[in-house]
DNA sequence: TTGATTTCTTGCCATTTGGCAAGGGCCGGA
DNA sequence: TCCGGCCCTTGCCAAATGGCAAGAAATCAA
C-alpha cells in the first residue's frame, strides 16, 4: 500500500525533492486491476492517469482486419496511458487492458492539472515524462526500420526479460511487428544459439 | 518575412486568440538555413526551436553499420525540432539538415520557458504539440509494424505529395524503412497500377 | 559547356518473413 | 478426472524484401 515506488517515480528525474515528491504522491489513490481487466476502451476518452507498482498492462489497437495489435506493453514502475486521449480529451484508438493482476495509483485529469497548476516543479516533471515516451517510440521506430526480427527479439530481451517470461507469444509477436509463428521459429533459433554458445 | 503562418500554427489548436498568437509570435526571430546546412548536429544540444516556413529539414541518425537513416522530414508549417535534446538538454542523437533553402522562425531554450512561465495557453499549446507529435510517431510505429512496404509508400504519397517529388529517393527510402532499390521498385510498380487503371 | 558526381533504375539471386494448417502440451472448469 | 480451449511449435511453400552491381539519367560545379 505505500507510496514508495510512486515517489522515487518523481524524484527519478531529478526535478524535484523527497518531500515534494511525497507531497504529489499523496494525491494519487490506489487503483487495483483483475486480470484481463479493462483500465480504458477504445473510444473512450481516457481520465485516469495510470502508475503501475505491479503486473502488466497491454495497450493494443485493432487493424484494417479487425486484429489485434499490441503498442504498448507496461511493467511495474512506468505509467500506463494513452496519452493523446488523456491530454487532449478525445477518443482514445487503444485499449488498455491488464494481463495480470495489477497493483497502482491513479489520478483523474483534472486533479492531475490541479497539481500542474499549483506545482511547477510537477509541470516540468510532466514535461520530462512526455519526452521520455517519445524517445522511446523514436528508438522502437528505428528499430522496427532497421533491424531485423531477430535483433528486436534480442533487444527486447535485454531490455525487459520480464515481459518474456510473462507476456503470451502472440502479443509479443505483433509487439515486435513480427507474426507469432515467426516469433516462436526465432525462439527456437535464439534458443539453439544459446545452447551452442555454452 | 511577415509572421503570419506561425501566428496561425499557434491558433491551429483552439487554445488561444489571435491577439495572443501574435504576441508570442513577436518573440521568434527570423531565421534562414542554406540548403545542406545544418540546424542541429548529433552529439550537441538543441537550443533552437525552429518553425518552418518554407523548405525542408531531414532528420537523420547514424545506424550501427555508420549508414545515415532518416529519421524525420519536415515540410513548411511544421516545427522542426529533436525534441529531447531541446526539452532535456541533452545531447541530440541525430542530426537535422536542411534539404533545400529554409526560411523559419526560431527562439531560444531560456526564450520558449520565457514565454512558458509568462503565459499559460503557450504552456498548454507547447504540452498539445508534443502530444500531436507522439500520436504521429505512434502511427507510423504502427505502419512499419503492419503495413507492407508498398502501402507506407502510398500513405505517404497521400499525405505530404510534396514530399514525394522534392526529397531524394534514398532519403525517403530509409524514412520508410526499406531499401532504395525496394523503394524504386514499388515506385515503379504504384505507376505501372496507375497507368493500368487510367 | 563539360566532366564529375549523384541519383535512380533494373536484373539476378539470397534471405527473411508470412500464410496456412496440423498437432502436442498445458491449464482451468465442470 | 476428463474435457475443451488456449498457447505454442513446426512443416511446407509463397511472397516480400534485401544485397550487389551495372548502367542510364539527371544534376552540380567549375
Amino acid at each position: 500500500m505505500a507510496r514508495q515506488q510512486l515517489i522515487q517515480f518523481f524524484q527519478s528525474t531529478g526535478l524535484m525533492s523527497a518531500a515534494q515528491a511525497a507531497d504529489i504522491a499523496a494525491g494519487f489513490a490506489p487503483r487495483q486491476l483483475a486480470r484481463h481487466e479493462d483500465l480504458l476502451r477504445a473510444g473512450r476518452i481516457s481520465d485516469e492517469y495510470f502508475f503501475l507498482d505491479s503486473g502488466i498492462v497491454r495497450a493494443f489497437a485493432l487493424d484494417a482486419a479487425g486484429q489485434e495489435v499490441t503498442t504498448g506493453l507496461y511493467a511495474g514502475g512506468q505509467v500506463a496511458l494513452e496519452v493523446s486521449s488523456f491530454f487532449n480529451r478525445t477518443p482514445s484508438p487503444e485499449t488498455l487492458q491488464a494481463l495480470t493482476d495489477c497493483q497502482g495509483w491513479s489520478i483523474t485529469y483534472a486533479q492531475l492539472n490541479g497539481l500542474f497548476h499549483a506545482r511547477p516543479e510537477f509541470r516540468e516533471f510532466g514535461r520530462s515524462l512526455l519526452v521520455r515516451e517519445l524517445m522511446r517510440l523514436k528508438t522502437r521506430l528505428l528499430g522496427l526500420a532497421i533491424d531485423s526480427a531477430a535483433v528486436r527479439y534480442e533487444a527486447l530481451r535485454q531490455a525487459s526479460p520480464e515481459l518474456l517470461q510473462r507476456v503470451p507469444l502472440k502479443y509479443l509477436a505483433s509487439y515486435l511487428g513480427v507474426t507469432d509463428s515467426s516469433l516462436s521459429r526465432l525462439r527456437a533459433a535464439a534458443a539453439k544459439g544459446a545452447a551452442e554458445a555454452s
